[in-house]
This record gives structure tokens, C-alpha cells and sequence, in this order.
DNA sequence: GTGTGCTGTGAAATATAATGCACAAATTAC
DNA sequence: GTAATTTGTGCATTATATTTCACAGCACAC
């Protein structure tokens, strides 16, 4: 249930914060916003104080007066509005044209996300130790063509072509064309499986 | 505030949907599950019901039992599940240049990944309604370059370049250059946590 | 058939959400 | 400075959410 230090519950204050920052973005009083909720004055004070633990139907109507959606309202103030300006890890081959970029990396409780871009010179390869269990990646290919050799079989993708394998087994990448390979890579990451992320 | 023929709200549906499901995949009665969530069954029965105008605190309790976060008891049913369900989807604007479609699709328990690749005409663009609560999207441009509307911001993208942003939210992709845009575009999608180890 | 567990319904009692009003404190405008 | 507006607080009253029973229907097993 998750309450805080002054005992009222974590949804509670989710619900004051979302009101009032809308509320106030929209240039309501309180006064003008109630009435056009259709409730009370005191009780919008109590709800954006943290203090009442409305009904669903109050909380609705207010939502409703300020054009959101219920879970809009309700819902917690989401960790990633940060389009995150590149962190960038790389791998650096032996031959120039052979490297691999991290662009993005979405981290949720439970999961992660990343987005690489991988490039592989011709005739270039790379051997990839097993990810951790659960874990899958997903290609796309951008350009010139791409081998993926798994423990029991391979794949071989032109650009615009796409994988998915599950990636806790090793694998590797080869070039086997004349021209440089270039695809993105997902990751997808899971660090602990079957949890509930009680947040 | 959008009522039903019944006159009981959309959010009250959804709330009792939603915990109904969750209620027999993990194999509770309402007996049982109303005495861990420490309300009454009586209670219980009205909120499956559709019948109840809840609290804030009542919900809570019953999500906490089932594992579940607030929001995933109160949201209304996601695209997310109507996605489980179909292997290929395809957008096609209404020029040629601009269409989408579904590559990969990564499902795990209580996590699904999307790889989509897209296109957009010049001077095109694409107005998209809000994703499932916790969505979040990775976009990164092959080729021209994309603007991404969000609620507070907008983020312009050369190829190249990549952007994470929470898609829970209503957002829009502008191809404001001369020649098409073309990007592909990583969904992760929370659908629920429902997961039960008998069933 | 009887017994057992799960689910819906009714009604009275209780807890509490929600209202309405009066008033203080802070903020803004004049 | 005063006046006007907005916001927070206390309290009595009303509305209703929530509980606690008791009972009926329904399925399934023995």
C-alpha cells in the first residue's frame, strides 16, 4: 500500500501534484475549477493537500473539468521525460569502419531497454559472450548484409531485414559481404524475471 | 465524465475488469482476496461489479493485494493486448511515402518490444493517441529528419541521431524537410503483471 | 439425494467522504 | 496604505461509502 511519512498514500499525492500542476497551468482558482468539477471548494483543498481519500467519481469529474484523462490525474510523475542527450559507450574494432555505439537506454523497474548502433566493416566479425538469462536482442539492418550465428543455427539479413533472438546463449556477427554493415541492435535486458515491480 | 448505459463510470468499468481478470488468473476468491486486501467482500462484490463509486485508498488496498500498481487497476483496456493478438499490422498514410509496419515483436511475461519501422512524406505528418500507461518509445532516423511533438516539448532529429520519450502521453511526428523521413521506432509496452505461476 | 465452496443480494449500522459556511492568512492589484 | 482575490482551516451537517450480518442461487463433488 505504500504510504508515506504523513501516512496518507502514495496514489494521494500523485493525484494532488497532477491537479494542482494542471490547475494551475490552465490559470484555474480553485473556486472555478470545483464548480466546474461540479464539487466542493474544501474538498478540491483537501485533495490537493494530500489530505482526502476521494472516490473514484470525484476524482474523475475533476479530471474531466481539466480536459485529462482519468490515469493522467492519477498516475505517477513518469522518470523518463529526459530524451537523454547520448551517454554514448563504444566499441572500437580492429579495422576503423567496425564499431558500436550506445544511443539510448531506457531504465524501468524490471527491465532495461537499450538502443545501439553497430556498424561491422567487410569481412569484419564479432563473437559475443551470452548475455544475462531472459535476454533478447532485436536487429534491423541499415545496409550491406548481416550474418548472425547462433548456437544452433544462423541467420543471414539484407537491409531493411530484421532478427529477433534470445541472446543469453553466445552468438556472433559477421560481415561477409564487400561493403560495411551497418544495423541497430535492442537489447532487451531483464534483471530479475517474474517479479511484481512494487515500486 | 463519460458514462456508461448504466450510468457507472468508465473508470469504475475498467477498475472492475481489471481486477476481476487478476482475481481468477492468480486463482483468488473474492472471500480470500477481500480479506488480504482487508476490505469486505460486500465491497468487493459492488466494485467487480461495476457498481461501486470507490475510494482513492480502497482501490489501492485491492491493487497491492493482486501485486498490482494503481494505475495498472484503474487503466482502461491498452492497445497493447489488441497488439498480442495480431501479427502484422500496417499503417499507410495517405500519400505513398507514408506508411509504417510491425517487424519484431519481443513478448514476454509482463513486457512486450516492438520494432516498427516508418516512413513519412515530406511535408507529412502523424498525430498518435496517447500509449498505455509506462509506454515508451526509441526512435532513431535513417534517413531525412523528424520532428517529435510532445505535450511540453518538441525535439527535432537529423538521421542519425535517436530519441526516448514516455508515449503515454498524445504526441505527433512532423516531417517538416524536403525529402522523406524514414525511422524506426521501439515500443516498450507494460501491459499488466498478472503473472501467475499455475493458471 | 447431502454437503461444500463461491458468488450475488438485501438491509441495518457505522465510518467517512463531501458539503456549506465563516473566518484568517497570504497574495496581487490599485 | 486599502480593496479584491486566492488559498488554507475548523466545524457542524449531509450524503454515501463501507461494514456486518443473513440468506438464496449455483455449480461441483461424493
Amino acid at each position: 500500500m505504500s504510504k508515506d511519512a504523513n501516512g496518507s498514500l502514495e496514489v494521494m499525492q500523485n493525484v494532488a501534484d497532477n491537479l494542482r500542476r494542471a490547475r494551475l497551468e490552465q490559470g484555474y482558482s480553485q473556486e472555478l475549477l470545483a464548480s466546474r468539477a461540479g464539487i466542493s471548494r474544501r474538498m478540491l483543498v483537501n485533495i490537493e493537500a494530500g489530505e482526502s481519500n476521494a472516490s473514484i467519481a470525484t476524482v474523475d469529474k475533476l479530471a474531466s473539468a481539466l480536459g485529462l484523462s482519468f490515469v493522467e490525474v492519477v498516475r505517477p510523475p513518469s522518470l523518463a521525460d529526459k530524451a537523454q542527450a547520448l551517454p554514448l559507450r563504444i566499441w572500437q574494432g580492429e579495422q576503423a569502419d567496425s564499431h558500436a555505439s550506445l544511443l539510448e537506454s531506457v531504465l524501468k523497474p524490471g527491465v532495461t531497454l537499450e538502443l545501439w548502433r553497430w556498424q561491422l566493416a567487410a569481412g569484419d566479425s564479432y563473437h559475443a559472450e551470452a548475455d544475462a538469462p531472459g535476454c533478447h536482442e532485436v536487429l534491423y539492418v541499415l545496409q550491406g548484409s548481416l550474418q548472425v550465428q547462433l548456437v544452433q543455427q544462423s541467420h543471414t539479413l539484407q537491409a531493411g531485414q530484421s532478427l529477433t533472438f534470445a541472446s543469453d546463449q553466445v552468438y556472433s556477427y559477421h560481415n561477409r559481404g564487400a561493403v560495411a554493415c551497418a544495423f541497430t541492435k535492442n537489447i532487451l535486458i531483464y534483471p530479475h524475471v517474474g517479479q511484481n515491480p512494487e515500486q
